[in-house]
RNA sequence: GCGGGCGUGGCGGAAUGGCAGACGCGCCGGUCUUAGGAGCCGGUGUCUUCGACGUAAGGGUUCAAGUCCCUUCGCCCGCACCA
């Protein structure tokens, strides 16, 4: 018989569809195991290989940990709000829900061809009424809380999209998703405080077993600094306050940089003297993006402003204030004090307008350079401070400051609050009314799901607001507080909302009462395992770890962290090298991997492509060694005759039977497969295999192959199906060898190579090794200084 | 500029501080064949052999370094000049 994997993989995908063999099942009295693959959008351009590289690897787990008794939650939905949908519906005139519509069934089609175990009976969409009503119901309760908030700020103006973008959604300046150019300009925006976890997310890092790459990452993003806010008094009596980590150097202070956008300089309008020129300067920084202001860096641009000053509390000093773009309005007080001396960017700025360089730290050439590698410096120049390290400055200084009641402490975070808020239409409508007597008005509960009312067109306002501010219909309602004419809000949520709690939703997804029942959330949560890509690190994966700790806050859920574990897999880039991209004519397509090898030849190159953590680019030739692996496979299990593991084979049976296990869990798939492939390689060589043999082979394989296994275990007519085995065990003592070859080395040169007993005594092996010739030859005349040896690999001899 | 990674045969990659190159691709040779771009068997880091040299380059620690430390170079990813 052939290996006729077309017919094989319809074959078993139907079944287990019929039989529904991959249902977690509600039996809250069995261990349960929750794996999570990233939830795809699904784009117009269909699977991309990249995916099943993580649905895979997950896969595996999730098929071995139902091997071993677990009730496993494996399921799959849709992140389908979002731009490109829009933007496709808005070019070919189809309503976004069918382009949605279309892309999942297309997205499902080629996942169901992989033979994924998802549980497809709990499958999510996010843009399902049903599913967005408890986006909505989470948003209502975080306004409830006072965490959603409208403000006027200065926000991320894309030309291209005609909306708004999180800072976090600007990618080198320009729009993540259109590539347009990014503009600051003011918008009142819905809100989100994430900075009130800012601590908690940062401290519950180490509850959680993360892939220490991505915990530093969120620590960065998160960005704690300890310092301290100064206010400087000025010459029109105001105080200008500042944010420093380097409350030391305070003596070195000789010019305050505000950012262009500080509202102070509006308030002076009347006393500087050079507006023209300060205006206008304020007018460049506004087109510019904050990446294209970093871009600039090397050349420090700015205005001083003439006519006023500040002065230095420590000694009552004059010093000039400056507007520059490389002080941003977001991050501390949008103000700084330049200490040219010890921070690279000041100094720069201050050589180039000639500014005086005051030494405060002693050890540097502040001559030459900035002296910023200074925390085990002197202080200098700095009055009461002199003499004090800087860590003691620090504390004194600051206490100087509380005293005097011109400064005080301060913890600072980088992490802003999340713009919540797009003009778009292809998103969750905020459930907020705008009344004009009672102010922001929240949606009564019983009025969930506020669903996308049908509009004409799908573009944006002209002034940029959301499509949906054109339709006066929808808009206007009743105030649900006082019952007066009041506006529905027609901004609609960001992507990031409904992919921020979408693994609740598994647990219990037909829930109409509640977003999850509570005996599913107590039984299911945390996710035990959560694999994604290194792209989500800093923005889903902290959003939705922000939601989760709110959820857990008001009672909904019952664990702090949602995801126990995260671990993180390499992108796929075409056989150039390069990532795969359209432009670039590299992309690969799925369905014709499928179609040409089989869903289990997939399966088995996407996890022998390489390091799961790592890039790796595409080689078709290289997926023909999996197919033929499998051929192998497949002609071997011909030949199967009676019996049980041959004793030859014992050992090799138990390592592997080990090997696969644990590279499973540590996500080297790759390692597993070779091991696999080894031991064919074994069992082939004796030009035969048994029944006994055959089962241990087959049930190691199904996870990463598992139609194939599937079908020989049927043909060879073991009992059941496979999948309803159980996880071969291995005996620890029978994975070692009685005898092992270890290296007889001089000087850590190997020179011989000796076969001696496992368990040999040191004394012995020395003594083995010495009477090698060649070892013998190499120590002639030499006096032995030391001799080593390691159990089951190696002897040296130091001799000299 | 800042933060995080990574540099191993022709290629993808293996390697708890302990024989570098497992496994696979490709290539070379053989076999079978009317034929071979199928299958099977053997070989395959470099150098001219005994042997020596080899994990981006240089230095260090160690009996022993791809692995640990320092310096340099190159590449990739992320970014908000974070004061």
């Amino acid at each position: 018989m052939k290996y006729d994997y077309k017919k094989i993989e319809k074959k078993w995908q139907d079944i287990w569809d019929e039989k529904g063999t991959f249902h977690a099942v509600n039996d809250y009295s069995k261990p349960k195991y929750y794996a999570l693959v990233e939830f795809p959008y699904p784009s117009g351009q269909g699977l991309h290989v990249g995916h099943p590289r993580s649905y895979t690897a997950l896969d595996i787990v999730a098929r071995k940990k139902r091997f071993e008794g677990y009730n496993v939650l494996y399921p799959m939905g849709w992140d389908a709000f979002g731009l490109p949908t829009e933007n496709f519906a808005i070019k070919n005139h189809i309503h976004p829900e069918i382009v949605t519509k279309n892309n999942i069934a297309r997205f499902k089609s080629q996942l169901k061809s992989l033979g994924l175990s998802f549980d497809w009976s709990r499958e999510v969409n996010t843009t399902d009424p049903g599913y967005y009503k408890w986006t909505q119901w989470i948003f209502l309760q975080l306004f409830k809380k006072g965490l959603a908030y409208k403000k006027e700020m200065n926000v991320n103006w894309c030309n291209g999209c005609k909306c708004v973008l999180a800072n976090e959604e600007v990618v080198n300046g320009v729009c993540e998703r259109c590539g347009g150019e990014v503009v600051h300009k003011t918008k009142s925006q819905w809100m989100l405080k994430i900075t009130e976890y800012a601590q908690k997310l940062l401290d519950d890092l180490d509850t959680v077993d993360y892939i220490e790459r991505v915990k530093t990452q969120q620590r960065n993003w998160i960005g704690r600094s300890t310092g301290a806010e100064v206010r400087f008094s000025t010459t029109q009596g105001d105080t200008l306050t500042v944010y420093t980590t380097r409350p030391d150097t305070l003596f070195g202070a000789t010019y305050m940089v505000i950012s262009p956008e500080h509202k102070i300089i509006d308030k002076w309008s009347d006393v500087i003297t050079n507006m023209d020129e300060v205006v206008a300067y304020r007018e460049a920084a506004a087109r510019k993006s904050d990446f294209e202001r970093t871009e600039v860096a090397k050349d420090k641009t700015g205005v001083r402003l003439d006519g006023v000053a500040a002065i230095n509390p420590v000694n009552d000093r004059e010093i000039p204030i400056f507007i520059s773009d490389y002080v941003l309005v977001s991050y501390g007080t949008g103000a700084i004090m330049a200490v040219p001396g010890h921070d690279t960017r000041d100094w720069e700025f201050a050589k180039k307008f000639g500014l005086p360089i005051i030494e405060v730290v002693k050890g540097g050439d502040i001559e030459k350079e900035a002296f910023t590698d200074c925390a085990t410096g002197i202080m200098v120049n700095s009055g009461f401070l002199d003499g004090l390290p800087v860590e003691e400055a620090k504390v004194k200084i600051t206490e100087f400051l509380t005293e005097k009641g011109i400064g005080e402490p301060k913890v600072n975070f980088k992490l802003r609050d999340w713009v919540f808020a797009r003009q778009r239409y292809w998103g969750e409508p905020i459930p907020i009314v705008h009344c004009p007597v009672c102010g922001y008005v929240p949606l009564d509960e019983s009025q969930l799901p506020l669903t996308l009312p049908e509009v004409e067109s799908y573009e944006p306002a002209e002034n940029g607001d959301s499509p949906l501010s054109t339709l006066t219909e929808w808009i206007e309602t009743t105030c649900p507080k006082c019952g007066g004419k009041a506006q529905r809000e027609t901004d609609t949520m960001p992507q990031w909302a409904g992919s921020s709690w979408y693994f609740l939703r598994y647990c219990d997804p037909h829930n109409d009462d509640a977003l999850a029942s509570k005996e599913a959330l107590e039984y299911w949560l945390p996710v035990d395992w959560y694999n994604g890509g290194m792209e989500h690190t800093t923005l889903h994966l902290l959003y939705s770890r922000f939601w989760h700790k709110f959820l857990y806050d008001i009672g909904v859920v019952p664990t702090p962290e949602p995801y126990a574990k995260r671990t993180s897999h390499g992108m796929i880039l075409g056989e150039d090298g390069q990532k795969m991209s359209k432009s670039r004519g590299n992309v690969v397509n799925p369905d014709e991997v499928v179609r040409d090898y089989g869903a289990d030849t997939m399966r088995l190159y996407e996890m022998f492509i390489g390091d799961f953590e790592k890039a790796a680019p595409w080689n078709t030739n290289s997926i023909k060694g999996c197919k033929r692996f499998l051929d192998r496979v497949w002609n071997l299990a011909e030949k199967v005759t009676d019996g049980g593991i041959r004793p030859q084979f014992e050992s090799a049976f138990h390592k592997t039977i080990k090997k696969v296990g644990e590279d499973i869990e540590r996500l080297k798939q790759n390692t597993a497969i070779a091991a696999l492939m080894t031991l064919l390689n074994e069992l082939e060589a004796s030009k035969s295999v048994t029944k006994g043999e055959m089962k241990i082979f087959l049930t190691l394989l199904n996870p990463f192959a598992p139609h194939i296994t599937e079908e020989l275990w049927e043909n060879i007519g073991f009992e059941g199906m496979l999948n309803e085995t159980t996880w071969p065990k291995y005996d620890e003592a029978k994975c070692v060898d009685s005898t092992v070859e270890i290296v007889a080395q001089v000087n850590g040169k190997v020179k011989a190579k000796l076969n001696v007993p496992v368990d040999i005594s040191q004394d012995d092996a020395i003594a083995l090794a010495l009477s090698d010739e060649k070892v013998a030859q190499a120590v002639e005349g030499k006096t032995i200084v030391k001799q080593i040896y390691i159990k089951g690999r190696l002897v040296n001899i130091v001799a000299k």
